[in-house]
DNA sequence: GATGTTGGTTCAAATAATGAACCATGAGAT
DNA sequence: ATCTCATGGTTCATTATTTGAACCAACATC
């Protein structure tokens, strides 16, 4: 393992739940030698990746970060972003991904990345615009949204196309409540026959929805923990989903999606 | 020097006029040996700090920053933020330096750092609140405003105080657009006798200005290159300052403040 | 004042970084 | 068609940097 990969490594322990850290929390955390720890953080102090508090000379992270981030964000196209974090979650996952974005009262499609090789597969295919209580998700996007939005979705004159059943509000309005608490919506044959999603929201900079990244996957692949998996790879992929989108993911979405990435001392 | 620094020197190299790098164009940049580049390129990409084009092999900053920017913008409070890059700056310079926010029509003080040892010092005082024009602040936020703020600014009835000329409003409005040209601001005996003072506009996420930094120093300090040296400093931090208060600068004041960072092959 | 923290330093030993030489590929130029 | 130059990338013996046990000083607790 390169130098350069650990004290990089040392970077990643600044979580949420504790973003300040001294010298003996860092070097209780990763195992290695203190001396070589500290000397990592200075490295990393020096290059403006961490800064220390002059008072409890605790670290955290600094402001080369944020100066690099905002180059990123100013040079980097956003679908190029958004490209590299979900080509990744395709290989993980080896399954289709896609995102698509709110426009009007429509999901449309905006990315998708296929990087697998399994023989069966979901082919993708803009299949017209259902309403969106019948997609994962659509779901996905209603759950973290603002209530009214809910009405209209059900005034659409799609809801009474032939094939989708009139649906139930209060029953919608049940499962909503399901997907805000799990943290992701899903879909088992719905929409069409043999095929099952799982969909995340995804924020943009004011911490409100706009947009979602949902997993498609044959049904009958994999047995019953598949679902459970693919929506957590996805689940832990959503921060840098929204972030590559230039969003912010509100702190108990935050928690839903990332809990206990405590490291707590033994 | 370590290997992390010099790994983590190569992220400054991808600047906005040159954000996608080949491993020839680094090489040639930081003048190290071809293999020993690669691998730190190699290293910052598996961490997520660079990433690379899969077409052209063009290397470009990567999701990890904006993770842990991100990250860091949760964590760390807005003062401590700024308390360490205007602290940094007030080293550089050696002088007091200030941040003020508009509020209402005034610009009131936020934060200040005075970490210097001359002698003749220029002591912070919240002298009351001058008008917009009369300061070297004031003028800053107002050339990178909308025009309709001058006339407010104008019509402020402190204008007529005792001491201070009624100003001439073309003469104002010229000055003003030298400051928009330069980047900066200053001030030289105007409002206090023997202390000048240079300053930047501070920009909202949105791009818009709300607030000031500015450096004052005792008039006779330094001779003639004095105001020219602070007033560069300060343009050189001025993204900092900004980022550090969560905020965007508009691409062409940055061209303003930051030019010709480029690095052009021999 | 004994004891356990904390952040930080030292220096011989060990490991990981280094760089000259080497490939393979692709774009122009002849 | 082939020669040349540039590109990105790899190898492996040499070297220099990183490493970690022991050590120090300051602070808090018992």
């Amino acid at each position: 393992m390169s130098t350069i990969a650990k004290a990089l490594g040392l970077l990643d322990l600044f979580c949420d739940a504790q973003p300040r850290l001294g010298l003996s929390d860092v070097q209780r955390l990763v195992g290695r030698d203190k001396a070589t720890v500290h000397r990592h953080l200075v490295a990393l102090e020096q290059a403006g990746f961490l800064e220390q508090d002059a008072g409890t000379r605790a670290y955290r992270l600094g402001p080369a970060l944020t100066r690099l981030a905002g180059m990123r964000a100013r040079t980097v196209p956003e679908v190029e972003m958004v490209r590299s974090v979900i080509g990744g979650l395709s290989r993980e996952a080896g399954e289709l991904v896609h995102i698509s974005r709110l426009q009007g009262f429509d999901l449309v499609h905006v990315h998708h990345a296929e990087e697998h090789d399994h023989p069966v597969r979901v082919s993708f295919d803009a299949f017209g615009l259902p309403p969106l209580f019948a997609t994962a998700s659509g779901k996905a996007y209603l759950a973290f949204s603002p209530g009214g939005l809910l009405d209209l979705a059900l005034a659409d004159p799609r809801t009474s196309l032939p094939g989708t059943s009139v649906p139930d509000r209060r029953e919608i309005e049940t499962e909503l409540k399901q997907i805000a608490r799990l943290g992701y919506a899903r879909n088992r044959d719905t929409l069409r026959l043999g095929v099952s999603s799982v969909a995340i929201p995804v924020f943009d900079g004011a911490s409100r929805a706009f947009a979602t990244c949902s997993i498609a996957y044959p049904t009958g692949r994999g047995g019953k923990g598949t679902e459970a998996r693919l929506a957590r790879l996805l689940m832990q992929r959503g921060q840098d989903i929204t972030e590559a989108m230039g969003g912010v993911v509100p702190p108990q979405i935050l928690d839903l999606w990332t809990p206990s990435r405590e490291r707590a001392a033994s």
